[in-house]
RNA sequence: GCCGGAAUAGCUCAGCUGGUAGAGCAACUGAUUCGUAAUCAGUAGGUCGCAAGUUCGAUUCUUGCUUCCGGCACCA
């Protein structure tokens, strides 16, 4: 005779055990209509679970997340039904749900194709409308070993296998199809009816590329179909922000097959911005007290040897280059450059803290399946540096550095992060006293900036513990680009020193930061994020000023010459078009502000202002819009 | 690197089962001199990614290579 709680504190007394679906229909039929699951305190059980005792529950409707989950759990359960359906001898293996969908992974000889993929679709739309009840059974384990071993699923049953002999294993079915799972599911098929496949690709078996390859579905359900058209509309405008679509459309860059993968190309446009970005970059860290260095490209391979980068990553490596019988490296990152800068001569404890920073263009071998326009390229500038210092002052290097980081990322209107501070993992070189102090000093420089984190346990790198932020892009997705990393490996690899106060040799603390990370990505980056439409300060063109006839010509060139002086990046189009078809042009060229001149504005010596998105600021003076457009420099907006 | 797909004019793309290519935009020329997202007309533009094979004949079929796309694996 259970007594439930539900969550608003109102008792429901019922006679006898019930079902979650029960409590539901006697609460009211809208929420009967969406429900999908119940909760007992955090623990989540099918509608159909029957609820003995006194308890706290809840039910669980199809619009949460929770209820949202359940669906795609579900529905990667329909397709692997309607994949059994159409192709018999495929066998299934894991369907796990995954942000806005599922996906399920088939071995099959011959993979899917993409029309194969809308057969599959309508296998499923099929089946859901059969409306057919999905039950739980439990299983013992080697009933269902043997089961699924009966039936060729072999994947499922090593699966199987692998679960602790305790534990129950139950069975989910749905017409004459049965799949092990956890569950819960909804109640029956034709509670899925918003969901698309969307996607097939290959991925190994466990996600060991030593195993075989299976072939995965990659699908997305939502709650109802407005949601879903919702979402597909959602992707289609992270589509239009493609780096790669806009690099092409603004001609920013390009990366050519004939030069190689991997390898970019900064035309003029993307290199004006480029240009801007790296000399904001250099005043600030002058500013910040940092001196700037150029190390060479290549270097002998007995040097990548002394920094152990031959040891751990030689496949991301260029192969070594012979001269003279020596053999030389592409360099894939800075440190052992800036290491041999450092050890030049005798360092004393009043140097340091030593910053050195330095645009260094590095060299690495991805794999070729890994390439993706800038976001993963095989040559790119890392806005690197290092800071040699004592283990006291750790600390404040790291506030300093996180100051100048969140200053940076400000100017390109990035305020919001996710923090990641890593620990000690397993295998780990330097003396545990070390990295408790160091991780303690990475701990205390994040709280007093009051930034919040998260700790990634173990997550460190065999050298030393580090903090990786990402940032968060305009449309809600999140990018890793700085990262801080203590170094305890190299001072001692490379016998580095410097002398006390106490007159004895010491190890000096090295800290890796780049802020940026890649210029190229973080360059894909901002693309995306601003969608092409740079801010003033980054754009590459500033103004363009367009005529309404030939009769303005004089002037308009007047006006070019004034803002080209003041430092202005100013086009002036003098083509023979229609004005609606110049502002078409440079609307679509992203340029933020056009000046646009006629005959009135030439009589009462103004300019007419429109801006990229469309906004008419109208007839103004000359200085006027000088005076707004400098202002806007400043704020960076 | 692995699985699958793709590569045609500067760009976006069409070209059925083999008979050496077509549109729109851009470019160029001319007309038009125009008031806030496309004025009109004409001209030119191609080793159909590269190499080999099958064939009387290959953009089309086969193989290899290169590059790109979607995933997987990898990412100091």
């Amino acid at each position: 005779m259970p007594n439930l709680t539900l969550p608003d504190g109102t008792l429901k007394e019922f006679d006898q055990p019930v079902s979650f679906a029960d409590v539901a229909k006697s609460i009211g039929p809208g929420l009967f209509k969406s429900a999908v699951a119940g909760k007992i305190e955090e623990k989540i059980f099918d509608l159909s679970y029957l609820i003995n005792n006194d308890s706290n529950i809840s039910i669980i409707t199809r619009e949460s997340e929770e209820g949202l989950e359940i669906i795609r759990h579900s529905t990667a359960h329909l397709m692997a039904h309607a994949v059994k359906e159409l192709y018999p001898e495929a066998e299934v293996t894991i369907g796990p749900v995954i942000e806005n969908g599922f996906y399920y992974d088939f071995a099959i000889e011959n993979p899917f194709t993409d029309e194969d993929l809308e057969e599959i679709e309508k296998k499923m739309q099929e089946i859901a409308k059969q409306d057919l009840p999905i039950s739980r059974e439990v299983w013992l384990k080697k009933d269902a070993v043997e089961h699924f071993k009966n039936i060729s699923e072999n994947y499922k049953a090593e699966i199987i296998q692998d679960i602790p002999d305790d534990e129950d294993l139950s069975i989910y079915k749905q017409g004459d199809w049965l799949d092990l799972c956890r569950g819960p599911h909804v109640p029956s098929t034709n509670l899925l009816n918003a969901f698309k496949l969307t996607k097939v690709a290959g991925a190994y078996w466990r996600g060991d590329s030593s195993n075989k390859m299976l072939q995965r579905i990659y699908g997305t359900a939502w709650a109802d179909k407005k949601s879903l058209n919702h979402y597909l509309e959602q992707l289609k405008q992270a589509k239009k922000r493609d780096h790669r679509r806009i690099g092409k459309d603004l001609d920013l860059f390009s990366i050519q097959g004939e030069a190689g993968g991997g390898l970019v190309f900064w035309h003029p446009n993307g290199s004006k911005i480029r240009q801007v970005i790296e000399d904001y970059w250099r005043t600030k860290h002058l500013e910040a007290e940092y001196e700037l260095l150029y190390t060479p490209h290549i270097a002998l391979d007995t040097l990548w040897q002394t920094s152990g980068h031959t040891d751990y990553y030689q496949e991301s490596m260029y192969k070594p280059i012979e001269d003279e019988n020596k053999l030389y490296r592409l360099k894939p990152m800075n440190c052992p450059f800036h290491v041999l800068i450092y050890k030049n001569q005798l360092r004393s404890y009043r140097d340091l803290p030593i910053r050195w920073a330095e645009l260094g263009t590095v060299y690495r071998h991805e794999m070729t399946g890994a390439l993706h326009g800038l976001m993963r390229v095989r040559g790119f500038t890392q806005d690197d540096a290092h800071i040699f210092c004592t283990e006291d002052q750790v600390e404040t290097e790291i506030t300093n550095i996180l100051n100048l980081t969140i200053e940076i990322l400000h100017a390109f209107t990035f305020d919001q992060y996710e923090i990641h501070l890593a620990t000690k993992p397993e295998k780990f070189v330097g003396k545990d006293s070390i990295w408790t102090k160091a991780t303690k000093a990475l701990e205390q420089a994040l709280s007093s900036k009051g930034l919040e984190y998260v700790i990634d346990e173990a997550g460190g790198a065999f050298y030393g513990p580090k903090i990786d932020i990402k940032i968060k892009d305009a449309i809600g997705r999140l990018w890793q680009c700085t990262t801080i990393q203590l170094d305890f490996n190299l001072p001692e690899r490379f016998d580095m020193q410097y002398i006390g106060s106490d007159g004895h040799k010491h190890n000096p603390v090295m800290i890796h930061r780049t802020l940026l990370g890649s210029i190229e990505r973080f360059f894909g980056i901002l693309i995306e994020h601003f969608e092409g439409k740079f801010p003033l300060w980054l754009a590459p063109t500033q103004i363009t000023i367009l005529t309404i006839s030939e009769s303005q010509n004089n002037y308009a060139a007047t006006i070019y010459e004034k803002l080209k002086n003041i430092g202005f990046r100013v086009k002036i189009d003098l083509r023979n078009e229609t004005i609606g078809s110049k502002i078409r042009d440079h609307t679509l060229k992203k340029v933020p502000y056009f000046i646009i001149v006629g005959n009135q504005e030439v009589k009462h010596d103004q300019i007419s202002v429109r801006t990229q998105k469309g906004d008419d600021l109208g007839t103004m003076e000359f200085d006027q819009f000088v005076t707004n457009l400098t202002t806007e420099l400043t704020d960076k907006k």
